[in-house]
DNA sequence: CAATATTGTGCGAACATCGCGCAATTTAAA
DNA sequence: TTTAAATTGCGCGATGTTCGCACAATATTG
């Protein structure tokens, strides 16, 4: 996993840290916040702000500098290219207009969940429900169905390495940041092949989620419904959004 | 515009350019072909791709590279921080919500319009409208409606620049391609302050787009519906669609 | 209006990146 | 299968980019 250190271009790495550095909570930087972000010199870290509004990237008042949305350029190029988001979302439409709700796909990439396809029921544009779930948005992963669902669906080892050292941030007053306890739900989760998250990612918002697998067994994303604690209770989950997940599941399986 | 030679990271815009060129067309590259579309040496593309690798943007199988979903956090960042798309996309919802047509919202970034916005009518799933308009697609400006109406409302030096020496490229065979019409073409829709686009982007497919400004009067997206030649008749694009965006667009002012 | 903190940037030193060129591998032809 | 040709993988010394210090300019505070 680890290259050559000639092989290595540390320019590329710092720029793209530093566009990273952009995140939900620190939207506008200027060279000083940047380099404290990043770790690199200050003078570093103005050199590679300048570079990368020059290429388009950022766009900049002279001090401060923000997202442009020549980003969302790496985006259409993905959604574009990769067959997963592609499948899946005719699929995620047709349930959101099938039952008003909300459908998410979701696939590990490092500590996080990542949003890969997804579409919006009726409700969402009123009551903010579940703020923040767009395209991209990475959620912390033991925190969120999907995310325990492809935890889960790790290996033993690959799931002890993924726990190795982390620390389980509490979201909500409802989210589980004990080890030991998380390491019994997600056996759980290996258990049920489902997850149902109670407000473990925002209040009064549940999430059911179920893997989905290719041919050959292996899991390749999680897709998911989310809803108040009123429309997902333990009853209709059972009777109505289970099995709609799961046959949703089960026929994409042999395009995946 | 331009910075200090001293002040530009080279490393880190040729990185960006190998990432740049994993698009729509080529989705899976080697270092020759990286190094061929991107005009780097084959060692230097290598380079470069195993940095993209290692850091987690590209996937490989050890020859060929492709875009890992690592590539979203950019859209996901700039989707969460950038008032533009969050503020336009509870509208675009509404709008679909009501008619069951699809809208985006649409900015100029280089030649191209960007989607930074859009949602999907109940009948998109179905048939293949429409195929590709999804977050971050770039459109040709020249064949599409809203980068016509973009493009409209660039100041007469900026639309003179942009036109300097592009091929308006044929995309359909109603695609404007001569530039002496295109400038009426544009000029009419300066006066209209809208346009309809008739399948200058895709056959049987029109799209009728309206100028997004803010209380300073500054042009800052479009908005368009996306239809087939039935539905955006002359008669119901006055009757209906066009009061629809237009209203749509003044309710928005005040927010922008 | 000092005094202090913060930000902008030139410069020589340091080291990361360059691409040539050969070896290894794959593909094509005989 | 063997040989030849084409393509790909990558080490190495030369080159040019990036480094961050340190000072100047500007902003902030008492």
């Amino acid at each position: 996993m680890t290259i050559a250190k000639a092989d290595f271009i540390e320019g590329l790495a710092k720029g793209l840290s530093v566009l990273e550095a952009f995140d939900t909570e620190r939207q506008r930087l200027n060279a000083t916040l940047a380099a404290h972000r990043t770790g690199i010199t200050r003078a570093a870290a103005r050199r590679y702000l300048l570079t990368l509004a020059e290429l388009g990237y950022l766009e900049t008042d002279g001090s401060y500098y923000w997202l442009s949305a020549r980003v969302l350029r790496f985006a259409g190029s993905y959604m574009a290219t990769s067959r997963l988001p592609r499948t899946l979302q005719p699929t995620l439409n047709q349930l959101s207009q099938q039952t008003h709700a909300s459908f998410s796909a979701v696939v590990l990439d490092g500590g996080d969940g990542v949003i890969v396809a997804r579409s919006a029921g009726v409700a969402e544009p009123v009551r903010h429900l579940a703020y923040g779930l767009h395209l991209g948005a990475r959620l912390p992963a033991h925190a969120t169905s999907t995310g325990r669902v492809l935890l889960a669906n790790l290996s033993k080892t690959d799931f002890a390495q993924w726990l190795r050292g982390r620390e389980l941030a509490r979201i909500t007053s409802q989210t589980e940041v004990g080890v030991s306890p998380f390491k019994a739900l997600i056996a759980r989760v290996r258990q049920d092949d489902y997850c149902l998250a109670r407000e473990a990612h925002e209040l009064g918002i549940h999430a059911l989620a179920v893997p989905l697998r290719n041919m050959q067994g292996k899991t390749l994303a999680a897709i998911n419904v989310v809803g108040t604690a009123d429309e997902l209770t333990d009853a209709t989950v059972q009777r109505k959004w289970l099995p709609l997940l799961l046959d949703a599941a089960r026929a994409l399986r042999p395009l995946l």
